[in-house]
DNA sequence: CGAAATTTTGATCACGTTCAACTTCAGTGG
DNA sequence: CCACTGAAGTTGAACGTGATCAAAATTTCG
């Protein structure tokens, strides 16, 4: 519970409540996944944000092509990051989840490679780049907690490409449903045996590199194989070691950044 | 062969020269891609290092399951970064390249969630996480070098999922060779047109997630149609232009970090 | 030089795409 | 209230691509 009880505890009992709540912002939650921030570390972080964002359904957030220099931790709601090629195929390389960065990697280059779509409605904390390096300066554990952030996020492409690469479709789809759920569950979205999977089937396939009929049918698969449930846009794992043992399942999460005795400079 | 010429020594010139010149030692040269360093971040970085590790052709460095809390910089050499299936298949996350980082990011979980095996003889420059951890609080650039690097990493990944995923076989092996060479020629280890490829077409082909057969079809078609010539394992791109649309191909490098006012805490 | 690894070629066939039609449902205006 | 619209999900049939298996040719290496 408090994994703050130990920032200073100059305040009673308001600080370890918001700071170990359930009614935190996911990417606070991801943060102290990585490391621990104590009440000055926040403030120096909440100085940096603009007011909160809002973002309607199906808007594009980032636009391939153009620049884009800022981070976008999302607090609300699904987006998805992808490319269109040529013959008009389209690849979503992942989805964006609460606790995530949209910036993440678009921010780090010139013009940004890839477009974000909002698929749901969205609410956003945003800052620039440039604030958060210069936070980075001063605290250098902010940097250290950005790197730990695109590894996790290298990690769960790295994974994504074994899916599609090497998973047949059955277990691939089985795969990507155990992702999802991990991830939001990760930052407190999702309950222990199911979640909300707000994302059409069309944009699925787009995900994993299939077609949406095909999927549709590994999606019935699973169903008849009492694997999972569908219930409007809810998936219940009915058999959540049987879907775990067919798609490999291994939940990945990076470990903590190490303390060493601190910043001495 | 004189990259550590720049370490202790006060000389006036060597120092601008081992700074820019083609002898320096590749990681340095990616890491000067997104950030300046001056001589004193060299030696404050070269002295985390251990002595140079050498590593024989077909050796795991790292293996999957275990614990691996270092960071291998490669100077010579090439590894690939892999996952078995229970069936049995392999897939090739990423290959490992001169100025690439081993430990990236199996170094940042507690159990490495993938194996790294050499290719080809290596030549590493090795450090433990934690000694570059340090660092990155003394010197913050450092923690922000290591960001841009997993960003890059993450990148690199996203390609490689659009890859796999929406290109025809013969786009994607046109797509995988001049990414290799991209990577190569960004630290000074291709030519313009041309690059040794020291990977068997079955490592090829568990990276690209085709069959031995079909992957040394679209190779062969590829010579075919003119794209591409191949003597002994160096690729020499015959016509850079129509491989390029082919492939739809577009070089991704991250840009610099942005330097504020620098430093002041 | 012999053995093993790698590349190349061929024939067959299953799997997943493609294309199409149909269903279901939510939203909207007459 | 119902007809209309468009988006999303579902099902079926036919086709073509890329996997699979097998074997030969070639290269690499001990």
């Amino acid at each position: 519970m408090s994994d703050l009880a130990l920032s200073t505890v100059a305040l009673p009992p308001r600080t370890s409540e918001a700071a170990s709540g359930q009614d935190e912002v996911p990417f606070l939650r991801r943060l102290r996944g990585y490391l621990d921030l104590n009440r000055s570390d926040l403030q120096a972080f909440e100085a940096l944000l603009d007011p909160e964002l809002r973002i309607k359904k199906r808007r594009d957030v980032v636009c391939d092509g153009y620049e884009f220099k800022k981070l976008c931790f999302v607090k609300e709601g699904y987006a998805a990051r992808y490319k269109v090629l040529r013959n008009g195929k389209r690849q979503i390389v992942t989805f964006v989840l609460p606790g995530d960065i949209i910036g993440m990697p678009v921010s780090f280059f010139d013009y940004a490679p890839y477009s974000v779509v909002a698929i749901t409605d969205m609410v956003l904390q945003v800052c620039t780049l440039e604030a958060f390096i210069g936070l980075s300066h001063r605290r250098p554990k902010f940097a250290l907690a950005l790197s730990w952030f695109a590894v996790h996020e290298a990690a769960n492409h790295a994974e994504h490409i074994i899916n599609i690469g090497r998973r047949t479709p059955i277990e691939r789809v089985a795969f990507f449903l155990l992702e999802i759920h991990a991830r939001l569950a990760n930052v407190g979205c999702a309950n222990e045996t199911g979640f909300k999977l707000d994302i059409t089937q069309e944009m699925m396939s787009d995900a994993l590199g299939l077609s949406v009929p095909h999927l549709n049918r590994m999606l019935s698969r699973l169903r008849a194989d009492d694997m999972i449930a569908i219930c409007d846009r809810h998936v219940e794992f009915v058999n959540l070691r049987a879907i775990r043992a067919l798609a490999q399942f291994q939940p990945i999460k990076p470990s903590r950044v190490p303390t060493l005795n601190s910043a001495n400079p």
